[in-house]
DNA sequence: TATGAATGAGCGTTCATTCAT
DNA sequence: GATGAATGAACGCTCATTCAT
């Protein structure tokens, strides 16, 4: 009449963390089920409670990725003030996300190679990114309408932001001595006036 | 030098190349030897004659495109001109590299990840990072002692521009209706003057 | 006898009504203790408080069928007036008792194979035939006695027989589109004449 | 350039057989792949090597048994000579089949029970056991064209027989010491001639 | 040299059973 | 009594690697 009590989302919460810092560790690939459930200090079969599947569990670690992401950018561009100072903001909170997860960050490293031929997770790493630079274009289109960016900017310099961003999270990622914490400073400031500087 | 038909390294070579068509679409973790083999036209025991494992064949993918790069990097340390033009021309070399061999470039996604705790690949991609930066670095330090950059910039900046490059092609593997090939213009020009413009 | 709401034999009786169900549709390999938990609306760790083991349900509807049998047989044996006609109400009986719970007539089919090597079920069904033939010998060798059936007609009669009417059965649980419930009159004509008729 | 050569239909044969022995004893259900393969002396992943999965093994049964049932049919639909005596032919071939290979027959008691809800073997038992009556029911209408059958006879008793000769089967499966050897003789006498006798 | 049949360790997943509440 | 979360042994299947030919 009164069974044993969990809080099942919190349970599923600690089956995902331990299995983030595993993803974060060896990788997906090599990270067995075995493996998660003995960092949650639970056995094997109960991942499964919580999870259908090994790929559910990934798919779950891109969703948190993914939604932190989407939040970063909601505030980004429902924020006030001026666009290239929400730009810049939006720079500084993303490495400031990574640095504050940095295993769930790691995952990234599987999620990017996701969604292929074979792997039957259809993660849709693409539209999330799509809408990465969606913002980052409107950001930067209200800045050249605010005389802050040159006209012109739009989709590619988008890219090119995004990339910059995300390229330093890759090598911070491939090369842990990167110091991601102290990029967002040259980040903003190469983005905003490349090298050549602000009057070069 | 003394081929009955053809010779253990162009039999090799023509292994890699199917086995990197292969992971290009499914992935490393999704491509069995046996898709390889089946790629290259051979049978599958016939690989362990030129690999010693599955996991050799995707060093070698690395070496390829590790010193693809480096023969990238070294072209642009010792050009002659303006630093800033030579990497500019450096941008452009990578991605029109990369635009040449895609399916090279896919196997990134793969070799990102790669060197974690239990995959027994030591590939060094780190090491292969650091040449990257500093090649980038060094082109910025002439950029300033020419008065072409602005003084101070360093490895930072080098990180950045070496993110924004490698972030676009992340973006592009990600997603394929990125325009990798025309990018190198906004990419270098955002790296040298930013969003705000040349003249901003 | 001192009911708290449900005794515990109604509700064994619940539970294995609800197992015969979920058996005479999956089939026992097949089935489940959820799917039985659930089809008698309790909790899965509720069935074990009136039976041990998944296997002694199969056993307790094994018993309910074997019980039902020798019932049949009982009275078959026990009645009066000709033998033959005992057999020809034994048959119809059989018949409709069969047709009147035909999902516990569905778990025949895993009860027949029960008993093997691996899967700790002795539950002698051979013996159940046994006593099967054996009324059915006993009715023959009356029938004998009284001049209505051929002098000699024994054991090997008897399987013919009881082979006819589970044989029949057989039949309806592989395609229930074979119409049971109309088979009675030509299996007791059969048995009784053969098909050349009472005058052929 | 000549490797191994195995002949794949002998081996997958072997393999059959190995598994059939394994049905016999312990049932479907209960039979690892593990047994099946130490039982043909090869190694578990060699099983797949011939057979997609445990359950294609049991299909492969399921079509050896049918295809040898439907032999017999042809034979007695195709033969000469009266039909009552093609009938009576036809059900010693039967018994005689299925004391040639006792362990196949065996497996019986797994295919009947087959193709329910949840097992994923579709293995049409029902259309099969449909052309044996259909058979036995044109055997039976030609008999009765022939005077030598009563007019009438048709799919009710075709099943009757059908019963009769599976039936028998059937409580030898369940108890080998019933002696399926010897019960031609009263199955045809009684299907005839039914318990009453030829002239009672 | 090349082959491909054979191997067997390894893993994802299932589910009967237990037991704390 | 009743529950349902937790367990872990078990098994189907995969596939990198080997090696007889």
């Amino acid at each position: 009449m009164s069974p044993r009590r969990v809080d099942k989302t919190a349970r599923r919460q600690q089956i995902l963390d331990a299995a983030v810092r595993v993803f974060a560790r060896r990788g997906f690939a090599a990270s067995r089920i075995e493996d998660v459930a003995a960092e949650a200090g639970i056995a094997k079969g109960s991942v499964y409670m919580y999870f259908g599947s090994r790929e559910e569990i990934l798919r779950a670690a891109f969703e948190a990725l993914a939604s932190a992401m989407d939040r970063l950018l909601e505030g980004a561009l429902s924020g006030t003030g001026p666009a290239l100072a929400r730009l810049d903001a939006l720079i500084r909170d993303v490495l400031a996300s990574i640095a504050a997860a940095p295993d769930l960050a790691r995952v990234l490293l599987d999620l990017w190679g996701s969604g292929r031929d074979g792997d039957g997770l259809p993660l849709d790493m693409a539209e999330t990114y799509g809408r990465y630079r969606a913002a980052v274009a409107a950001l930067l289109a209200q800045a050249a309408a605010e005389g802050e960016a040159r006209p012109g900017v739009g989709e590619a310099e988008a890219t090119v932001i995004v990339g910059a961003i995300e390229g330093c999270v890759l090598q911070w990622l491939i090369d842990p001595r990167v110091p991601i914490g102290e990029l967002a400073e040259p980040l903003a400031a190469v983005c905003l006036h490349g090298v050549r500087g602000r009057d070069a």
